[in-house]
DNA sequence: GGCGGAATGG
DNA sequence: CCATTCCGCC
């Protein structure tokens, strides 16, 4: 129903702009005009009537360009305009994308602080200024800072709108479109974001057949600036947990957590391109909502495409649905099974998360082969920049933690592995970036929470109490845990709990959290015997009956 | 150049 | 909230 509700169609209302420059000095004939001209994108644009707005290939929703769209700002933010210059080959020459996936370099500072001036009526605007602004960003993780690079900042797209739209397609390195610009289905291909306007969703006079929940999201809609899907900064949102009580009135749905801690009080940036209509798009290839269609097991979710700089990946363009040197997507189907084909084999390839398997109904995707060995993991690097809280010691801690320390926690406490991840704050970027690409998208935990959900979290997972790292292998399989990292270990362990369960056997409980020094080193454990673990109750089971004996003695 | 605190304003 | 402005610091 709200999904409904958040697809109701708008007419495309388009960003006031500054004129584009003229000549190369060309100062905007608009001095202090917020309204009043004409986007420079206007009437350019391939799709002036759809729910986006295209140009060369990429795009965003409109409402990213609209300055009524800005959530919690009635003016434009500073991002929508840093995105509208980046659009406009009119500023290539203040402003373009550059370098890594999101990345644009200010060209020209003083001309886009200018611009900027203009467009906020702020003739004293100057680049120190803009760039607080722009350092506002990095707390909110619309921006980061690209280190080393003069006037070079980076949006966090595969957060933002590519990450429900895996088939968004990086393939284009080489082409017109730098790798950096955020690719998007062209409106060649009919697709159209769906037209869904935090304007939209706020309007007053919407009628509302679900008001709390309606109001609930509008509220989120409201603050968010971005729609950062996965972004840690938000965890248990509103929005999520609004789609909680709406899918379980409307029936299960196979990706929310069966554990969610208490709400927080974060920045609610996702949450739009989640609450996307499923039916709505005929003429899409995406999937529509990322919640998937409750019959479908695992909505695509992300794309290795999405995290180049992360992966080391970069789509191959002739496994890519996008036409060969061009900036369009082709989805006939033997285009289409390929690269369904290929992600497919990437996130095996990448030990994904089994939800990143892309979901497209009327196409059989061959199950891929995993490789021999891992892939290109740098054997010295760590795998993961998390800093591991090693988990509580200590039966009691562990056996009543609910009274303890998750007083605040919810009911689901005994399912909630007892892990605290912290980021490291220096690899905030590639931290976020592996969020996405290791976790699902659609567990929408903050950062310190993102271990606590596994994969399959309606599995209770107890930390171990025991201290010590005993290092069995962590694999049963041909793969040893070198270079595997450490969440991928986390699914396979509880992947091969899940079969040892089935199978009634194992015994030595592994089911722990590793501490810090296991992130760094990642130590294979060949020759050992092969891992067999309690599956959890077993092993709570056990262990209870040692804490009992230990009592009683 | 870049960062972030602080005060301030809309 | 989202900047804007100023500023000290590195």
């Amino acid at each position: 129903m709200l999904l409904y509700l958040l697809s109701i169609d708008h007419s495309t209302r388009h960003l006031q702009m500054p004129s584009p420059r003229i000549g190369s000095d060309a100062k905007p004939v608009v001095s202090c005009q917020p309204r009043g001209y004409r986007s420079p994108g206007e009437g350019r644009s391939s799709v002036p009537e759809s729910g986006n707005t295209e140009i060369i290939g990429f795009a965003f929703p409109d409402w990213a360009y609209k300055p009524e769209s800005s959530p919690g700002s009635r003016q434009i933010q500073l991002w929508h305009f840093i995105l509208e210059l980046l659009r406009k080959e009119e500023y290539h020459d203040v402003i373009a994308w550059q370098g890594d996936y999101g990345e644009f370099v200010i060209k020209d500072p003083d001309e886009v602080a200018r611009l900027w001036g203009v467009r906020k009526c702020k003739p004293q605007m100057n680049y120190d200024k803009l760039s607080r602004a722009l350092r506002y960003y990095y707390n909110k993780r619309i921006l980061h800072k690209t280190k080393g690079k003069r006037f070079t900042y980076k949006f966090n797209f595969n957060k933002l709108v590519l990450v429900n739209y895996p088939f968004i397609d990086m393939g284009m390195a080489g082409g017109p479109v730098p790798q950096s610009a955020p690719p998007v289905p062209s409106g060649g291909t009919h697709f159209r974001f769906p037209s869904c306007t935090p304007s939209d969703v706020l309007s007053p006079n919407e009628d509302l057949r679900s008001p709390t929940l309606y109001s609930s999201v509008a509220r989120r809609l409201a603050r968010g600036s971005v729609s950062d899907c996965s972004d840690g900064t938000s965890a248990n949102s509103e929005v999520e947990e609004s789609l909680n009580e709406e899918h379980l009135r409307r029936g299960p749905i196979p990706d929310i957590p069966a554990f969610r801690g208490p709400p927080l009080p974060r920045l609610a940036h996702e949450g739009i391109f989640r609450v996307y209509p499923r039916p709505r798009e005929p003429l899409s290839p995406f999937p529509v909502s990322p919640m998937g269609a409750p019959g479908s097991l695992l909505p695509p979710q992300l794309s290795p495409a999405m995290t180049p700089n992360h992966m080391n990946y970069t789509p191959s363009p002739t496994l890519s649905p996008m036409y060969p040197g061009g900036n369009h997507f082709s989805f006939n189907p033997e285009d289409m099974k390929r690269y369904l084909q290929a992600h497919t084999q990437s996130v095996y390839n990448y030990h994904l998360s089994p939800r990143a398997f892309l979901h497209y109904p009327s196409i059989v995707v061959p199950q891929p082969q995993r490789p021999e060995k891992p892939l290109h993991l740098p054997p010295d690097e760590p795998p993961f920049k998390f800093k591991l809280q090693p988990p509580p010691l200590g039966r009691k801690q562990r056996e009543r933690p609910i009274g303890a320390e998750s007083s605040s926690s919810s009911s689901s406490s005994s399912s909630v592995p007892q892990i605290k991840v912290e980021p490291i704050s220096d690899a905030e970027e590639e931290d976020e970036d592996l969020m996405v690409e290791v976790t699902d998208i659609s567990e929408e935990e903050e950062d310190e929470d993102v271990f606590k959900a596994p994969t399959v979290p309606e599995q209770k997972v107890l930390p171990s109490p025991l201290p010590s790292r005993d290092e069995e292998p962590q694999s049963a399989g041909p793969e040893s845990g070198r270079c595997i990292p450490l969440k991928l270990r986390f699914k396979r362990r509880w992947s091969e709990d899940q079969r040892l369960e089935a199978e009634g056997s194992c015994e030595d409980s592994d089911k722990k959290v590793r501490g810090e020094q296991e992130e760094t080193h990642v130590v294979p454990q060949s020759g050992g015997a092969p891992c067999r673990r309690v599956s959890t109750d077993l092993q709570r089971a056990t262990e209870e009956l040692s804490l009992e004996n230990r009592d009683s003695q």
